[in-house]
DNA sequence: CTAATTACGGATACATGATATCCCTATTTG
DNA sequence: CAAATAGGGATATCATGTATCCGTAATTAG
C-alpha cells in the first residue's frame, strides 16, 4: 500500500507555487525541469490539482499554474486527495455475509466493528494531513533549506514565471 | 492506495481465533469455509500471520491455528502490518536533489519537511490501529451481532476445532 | 504402522492499476 | 499569424495484487 509518486510531485509543486508572487503563473515545463520529472506525466498530476479546484490555470505563452487559495488555506490533505483520490484504504467486501450459520436473506445493520476500526484509522491519517497547511510548510522550509539554494531557486523560478 | 483484501481476511480470522478456547486449533479449511474464501489463497494470509509470530500452528489432522498471544495483547496494527508490511505509505524519491540550482554534490541533511509531514500522518494511522486490541473487538461484536448467529457460529467453529 | 490431514513454500497464470509517452485540440500571448 | 500553453485521449509498459496448483514434511487418527 504505497502512495503514487504523483503525490510527492504534487506536494513539491504546490510548495513552489506557494512561494510565487500574486498574479504570476508557472508552467508545467518549468516545474518539471526544476524537479527533474517527465513533463508529460507531471502534467497529469497538475491536471488533477486543477480538476480539484486547488490551482488556477492560464493558457498561452507565460501561462501555467498558480494556487487558487492562499497557502494558509491549502492543506496537505487537499493535495493528497486530489491526486490519490478520497477513497478509504480499507474496502469492506462484506465477507461476513458468507457465514454458513447465518439465516438466508439476513440483512445486516450497517458496517461491522472491524470496518469501523479501520475507517477510524483512515480518519486519523486524514486528520493529521488536514492540520498542516502550505503556509506551515513554507515556513519550515525557509528555516531549514540552505539560504543559497533557497534564494537561488526562488530567482530561477521568477525568471520563468509568466 | 487500497489495502489488500488479505487484510480484511486476516482480521476476521483473528477475530474468530480470539473466541477459540485455550489449546484448540482451527484449520485453514474451516476458516475459508466460514468466510466463503478461496482456501489456498487465504492460506497465504495465515502464513503471513505465522511468520510474524502472531499465531501458533500445528500439523496433521486436528491441526491448524491459534493465537500466539492473549486477545488483549494482539492489536489491529499487528495483524495489518503482518499481511500488508510495515513500510510507509509515502516513499521519498528525493526529487529535490534534481534541483538545477543546487551546487553539484551537495549533500542533504536528512528528510525534508514534506516527507516528515507525510510520515507523521502514517504514524497517526498506525497509532489508531495500535490502540484497538482483539479483546476490544470481541467485546464490541458480542454486543452487536445477532445472538442467534453469534452462538451458532461459535458452535459451528467448535465442531471443527481440533 | 498406515493413511489421512495439515501447514508451508515454490511456481505459475491472470487482472488491475501505476508509470510513462505520444499526439491532437483549443486557447492565449506576443 | 506564430509560438507556447493546458487539457485530454490513446497506448504501451511494468509492478503488484489476486488466485490456483502442486510437492514436501510433519502430525494425528485409526
Ligand atoms: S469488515 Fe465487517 S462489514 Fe466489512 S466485510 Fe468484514 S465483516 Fe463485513
Ligand atoms: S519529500 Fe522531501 S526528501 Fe523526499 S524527495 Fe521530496 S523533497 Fe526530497
Amino acid at each position: 500500500m504505497i502512495l503514487k509518486s504523483q503525490v510527492e510531485w504534487a506536494l513539491h509543486c504546490c510548495a513552489i507555487l506557494s512561494g510565487l508572487p500574486e498574479g504570476r503563473y508557472l508552467s508545467t515545463k518549468a516545474l518539471a525541469e526544476l524537479h527533474g520529472l517527465p513533463k508529460e506525466y507531471l502534467s497529469k498530476a497538475l491536471q488533477s490539482l486543477s480538476q480539484a479546484g486547488l490551482v488556477h490555470t492560464t493558457l498561452g505563452p507565460s501561462g501555467g499554474y498558480r494556487l487558487a487559495k492562499a497557502p494558509n488555506e491549502l492543506t496537505f490533505l487537499d493535495v493528497v486527495e486530489a491526486v490519490e483520490g478520497g477513497g478509504r484504504t480499507f474496502v469492506c467486501q462484506n465477507i461476513r455475509a458468507n457465514n454458513p450459520c447465518r439465516p438466508k436473506g439476513f440483512c445486516e445493520s450497517g458496517p461491522c466493528a472491524v470496518a469501523r476500526v479501520m475507517w477510524e484509522a483512515d480518519e486519523a491519517w486524514r486528520s493529521a494531513l488536514r492540520k498542516v497547511t502550505f503556509a506551515d510548510l513554507v515556513q519550515t522550509l525557509e528555516a531549514e533549506v540552505d539560504p543559497t539554494i533557497w534564494s537561488g531557486t526562488f530567482e530561477w523560478v521568477l525568471k520563468r514565471a509568466g
